[in-house]
DNA sequence: AATCAATGGTTACAATTGTAACTTAATTAG
DNA sequence: CTAATTAAGTTACAATTGTAACCATTGATT
């Protein structure tokens, strides 16, 4: 059987099965938020981020939710105006922003971790402890092709 | 420890993992389509559910890969235009369409469908057999999950 | 120190997307 | 048989997004 005549069986090929997965899984934990707390996705993976790492750059949670520079501007602009972090100039190199969350942001971060936590524990519990560990393991190792790197922050190649 | 105020570890929720996983991967192999053919990844989408699944109804395509329906209209569209497609209505029912890819539709598809699986090889060629198979294996269990459901057509609830 | 390249971040503008409203056709209820 | 519902698909419009160009600042080269 030649391969090049056979076609393509999407339901085993990565990229689709992937995408169809993720997208209907991260839409549906977005209704919570979006709900409950007005938020994007930009934005409370900001938040998130945020949250959980303290203080960081517009740059370090681009690399670290691999997110377009662009959206994390202005997701980070939406928190700011909300409220939710505050930004702070290093000394050093003034080109650097340091973004924080405020009392607010962290009583809502507080919040929206709940909500995670919640929708975590539901999809774990429709697994048993053996099928969460070899899809723990499996994403493990995809993370590790680093297939990776949106473009985040890169000047154009010369 | 109290779960409710301990931080969202981002490294190990779900949602967040695949989605990063997910864009980057999708993202790589757009990358090879759009250079080469000039589709958008609804096109591309579109496409492949026809090479592989003969005859859909547009209905059919956004169930099968969980897109809009818009984004299925205008991928239809689209594809119709560059003579990729025909439509084709029901005798019966007069609403439906049947689409199905053209000759060169065809020949389009079996050269992406080259590149297709020239990504999957490299992929599996980064992985070890066993964790091809974890990899499998994990995705047909979230899969399974059913979390799923993109509203495609459907009415507004009442 | 003057110039040139690179970096962190923002923004203008165009393309892509989703929501809701609409069209046409079929189905069901009275 | 007509009116109200529902389905397939399209489209207008507003919101979201990405690309490229842009500041401002720093670092490197001379």
């Amino acid at each position: 059987m030649n391969k090049s005549t056979a076609p393509l069986i999407l339901e085993q090929f990565l990229p689709f099965r992937l995408s169809r997965l993720s997208e209907s899984i991260s839409l549906k934990f977005a209704q919570h938020y979006k709900r409950e707390f007005g938020m994007t996705r930009p934005e409370w993976r900001a938040l998130a981020a945020l949250g959980q790492l303290g203080t960081l750059t517009s740059t370090q949670i681009c690399q670290h939710s691999n997110m377009h520079k662009t959206k994390v501007s202005r997701a980070v602009q939406a928190l700011n105006q909300r409220g939710w972090l505050h930004r702070k100039r290093d000394k050093a190199d003034r080109r650097i922003e340091y973004l924080q969350l405020t009392q607010i942001g962290r009583r809502r971060y507080t919040k929206l971790v709940a909500l995670a936590h919640q929708f975590q524990s539901d999809m774990d519990s429709t697994m048993s402890a053996a099928e969460l560990a070899t899809v723990n393991e499996a994403i493990r190792i995809l993370e590790q092709l680093k297939v990776n790197g949106v473009s985040t922050n890169k000047a154009k190649p010369t």
